[in-house]
DNA sequence: CTTTCGATGATCT
DNA sequence: GATCATCGAAAGG
C-alpha cells in the first residue's frame, strides 16, 4: 500500500484518452479509521474489497465523484485516492467539462479531476488497465513529497498523502520541510 | 491573502 | 438524524 501509493506519482492516467500525470495521491488501508473500508464491506465500498487493479468510485458530499485505485489482496480493503493530475491529454475537453480555462484548476482535487475526466459511478469496479482507463508508467524517477491527508476528521495526523514535490498542479501545497 | 458557509444526497447509525 | 476522503462563492483583513 505505502509502496504502491508513491509509485503512482508520475504515472499517466487517462480515461477515454483524457487525463494526465498523477501528481497527488492518498493511501487508505483497512486498519485506517478514515477509510471507507474500515468498518467492513458495504454496498458502497464493495469494489474496495474486490481484486486489485480495479477502480473504486464513490459520491462525495452528494455532489462530487472521487476515484480510487484498489491495491493489494482481494478481500483486504486497501485503496489509493487519486487527488490531482497534471493535465496532458484532452485539455479542450476538460476545459469544456469544467467550464474553466486555467489548466491548474482542471484536475487539482479529487472532485475536479473526476469532473474533468467524466468519471462517475459507471466506472466503479472497472479494471484500470483496460479501456476506458489506461495507465502509462512514469517517464523517469520523481521527487516525492509526503504529508498529512486532506479533508478528513479521523486519523488526520497520519502522513499518508504523497505528491510530486513542487508541482503546480497539487490540490494544495505540501507543508514545508520546516525550519 | 484568510475564513466561513451552503449545496446536496447517498450512506450509515 | 448525523456524517462526509469536496468545491466554490462570498465576506473579511
Amino acid at each position: 500500500m505505502h509502496e504502491v501509493a508513491p509509485a503512482l506519482i508520475g504515472v499517466t492516467l487517462l480515461v477515454d484518452g483524457v487525463g494526465g500525470r498523477i501528481v497527488e495521491v492518498e493511501a487508505y488501508d483497512h486498519e485506517d479509521p478514515a477509510s471507507h473500508g474500515y468498518r467492513g464491506r458495504t454496498e458502497r465500498n464493495a469494489s474496495m474489497f474486490g481484486p486489485p487493479g480495479h477502480a473504486y468510485v464513490y459520491r462525495s458530499y452528494g455532489i462530487h465523484w472521487c476515484l480510487n485505485l484498489v491495491c493489494e489482496g482481494e478481500g483486504i480493503a486497501n485503496a489509493v485516492l487519486v487527488r490531482a493530475l497534471e493535465p496532458t491529454h484532452g485539455l479542450d475537453l476538460m476545459r469544456k467539462r469544467r467550464g474553466l480555462d486555467d489548466p491548474r484548476l482542471l484536475c487539482s482535487g479529487p472532485g475536479r479531476l473526476c469532473q474533468a475526466l467524466a468519471v462517475t459511478r459507471e466506472h466503479d469496479g472497472l479494471r484500470i488497465d483496460r479501456p476506458p482507463f489506461s495507465l502509462r508508467a512514469a517517464r523517469s524517477a520523481v521527487d516525492i513529497a509526503i504529508g498529512p491527508r486532506i479533508g478528513i476528521t479521523k486519523a488526520a495526523e497520519l502522513p499518508w498523502r504523497y505528491g510530486l514535490a513542487g508541482s503546480r498542479f497539487l490540490s494544495r501545497p505540501f507543508p514545508s520541510p520546516s525550519r
